[in-house]
DNA sequence: TCGCGCG
DNA sequence: TCGCGCG
């Protein structure tokens, strides 16, 4: 069979491998055993391969190879039963189960908090971070960090990224809705809707909210009082509204600049003499949010789910993402109030009622 | 430079790949181009991806080919400036910018259906419920598909499932309970709890809880105010709020600033007079703002899960994971009230009242 | 299993 | 850029 090697030049590099992997005493590159055993990579890779199959040598990270956990030409069956606490024979050190699993952590973690301090940057970035010299020397660790998907590779810019899985939609469908306008009614009605909102202001999403604003001084109100009627007449009696109707949200904020907000369900707010000051919000992330705070009455999103049996079976959950935003005066859930009175806004402003 | 070609055998290739996906009208798989131009596939691939770099074809799956966006020897500069409304201009219908993204996109989200409806299964399964015969032919979309996220690849069974992100911890370490600050109560009872709040202030997070901040001058009361008022009950007197209708919260906020931001069913919330500084909610992505808990009361997290006995089964969760964020004045849960009353909270501080 | 183009 | 072993 093809079995045993066959070839007397695969037995030869077996053994050489073998030997090189314990002289070093710790895992090896494939293109240092390469050139240890003075065969082309390819050669190698296919004796590796091969022996990695038998439990001769294990594959520590990408391209990274030690001593497996059958030392010798065990037969797996002798393996199998552990025998006693009488494993660590071979020298070998211990090493229970994995091998270098723990030196892959190790390295993963490295990467990992480099990534998170310095943020997104490439390879060579990484590896020189590390200690070493090129982006060789990290690439098998990365990949294998995106495989496990806690890396994230932008392919254009070849930029390694900690991979944030809110920051894409799950469905690969991702619908969006883009809106920036004055006020926007949007109904959504089938599952699985998405919507992201951007550097807006004054916005309610949810059923029968209420926004009154009373805009004093400042700029004699420029764009007009914004007062949004109930909506979905969901104000009987002021608060006794029906949870029961309203369905689950799904919320996904993300680098957005947002005040004066209510995301739920029969929300009210209250604003009087609103300060639409405040330093822009600093920009939170670096595309400019420049346009919402062009002291318009905001937007306001008005969402209607799906309400499919009326009652809340298990279909009442919310669910909210907020990511890099600036928040200030929110809302989110369902029969919220909001009162806002300030006075002297801004610096120097003097407010009275 | 090589820019060209060069070698006539490869033009000649060139051309007749060109022809070959011209005729077929959609893109087609490396294997059946191989076949078609008569060349060994790793030729066909070296000409194949530096045509694509050239931008004459594109790689719609993984080993799939169509013709790209560039239909001739166009010069990049040209294609930069879109000129009018005159663009489709070359024939090739319309198609803006992505070529046949438009079909990976539908392969994809059948991908998808399927292991959304089915669960995990391997790559056999998958392309037989699509009506292929062999896993080779939805291999490339799979793999496609780990490398953004959307699937995960368990490579001990060879089994195919859509990933879960919140399956795993993020950190390769595990999970981290992080907290630093003056009032802390956290109760998990739940499964798979994963809290993280960074710089946080006057936080409540969960059901019934009220804040009461009435901050008042500057220094003074850099640590007092913050009262916690009975929390389970929920004061049904005065919100008569049916706890038991509420559902499952599941909220992710992550490098954000908010400022007097409720999130949750039922919460109320006053404020009366001004908020606190301005400049500490810069740069809620870099460093972070660590000001914030300069002089703040702390943060108080009071967080009720599942409940077990008593009302709802499990469903009465919440899942909630804060980071990088700037909080202040934050309710969070259901039945929430907070009243914050601060005056000239800004430099040189007259406190009234 | 296969995506592979690799210099 | 590179992980590549590929039959």
């Amino acid at each position: 069979m093809a079995q045993a090697p066959g070839d007397p030049d695969e037995r030869d590099l077996e053994q050489r491998i073998l030997q090189v992997l314990r002289d070093a005493g710790s895992p090896m590159k494939s293109f240092q055993l390469a050139k240890e055993c003075q065969v082309p990579k390819k050669k190698l890779n296919q004796v590796l391969y091969r022996m990695k199959e038998e439990s001769k040598v294990s594959l520590e990270g990408q391209a990274m190879w030690g001593l497996g956990k059958g030392r010798t030409e065990v037969e797996p069956s002798e393996l199998a039963q552990p025998s006693q606490a009488e494993r660590p024979q071979q020298g070998t050190v211990t090493v229970p189960q994995e091998a270098g699993s723990w030196l892959t952590q190790q390295r993963e973690e490295d990467i990992y908090r480099i990534l998170e301090a310095h943020g997104p940057c490439k390879a060579l970035t990484i590896s020189q971070k590390l200690g070493r010299k090129t982006a060789k020397e990290v690439n098998p660790d990365l990949y294998a960090m995106r495989r496990k998907h806690l890396l994230d590779l932008d392919e254009k810019s070849s930029t390694w990224a900690i991979y944030q899985p809110d920051s894409g939609g799950r469905n690969p469908a991702t619908e969006i809705i883009y809106q920036k306008n004055s006020i926007n009614i949007i109904c959504q009605n089938g599952p699985n809707n998405h919507i992201s909102i951007d550097n807006s202001e004054a916005i309610q999403i949810g059923h029968g909210n209420v926004i009154m604003r009373r805009a004093a001084s400042g700029e004699n109100s420029s764009m007009a009082p914004l007062e949004l009627p109930p909506v979905a007449s969901a104000d009987p009696s002021t608060q006794s509204s029906p949870a029961a109707a309203w369905g689950p949200q799904d919320i996904h904020l993300e680098k957005s600049v947002l005040r004066r907000v209510q995301i739920g369900h029969g929300n009210k707010m209250n604003l009087n003499g609103a300060q639409a000051k405040g330093p822009a919000a600093c920009n939170p992330l670096g595309s400019p949010p420049a346009s919402a705070t062009a002291e318009g009455p905001g937007a306001s999103f008005e969402i209607r789910m799906p309400q499919p049996g009326s009652s809340s079976k298990e279909e009442m959950a919310q669910r909210v993402h907020i990511g890099s935003c600036f928040l200030e005066d929110i809302a989110i859930g369902n029969s919220n109030r909001m009162t806002i009175s300030s006075e002297t806004a801004g610096p120097g402003g003097v407010a009275k009622e």
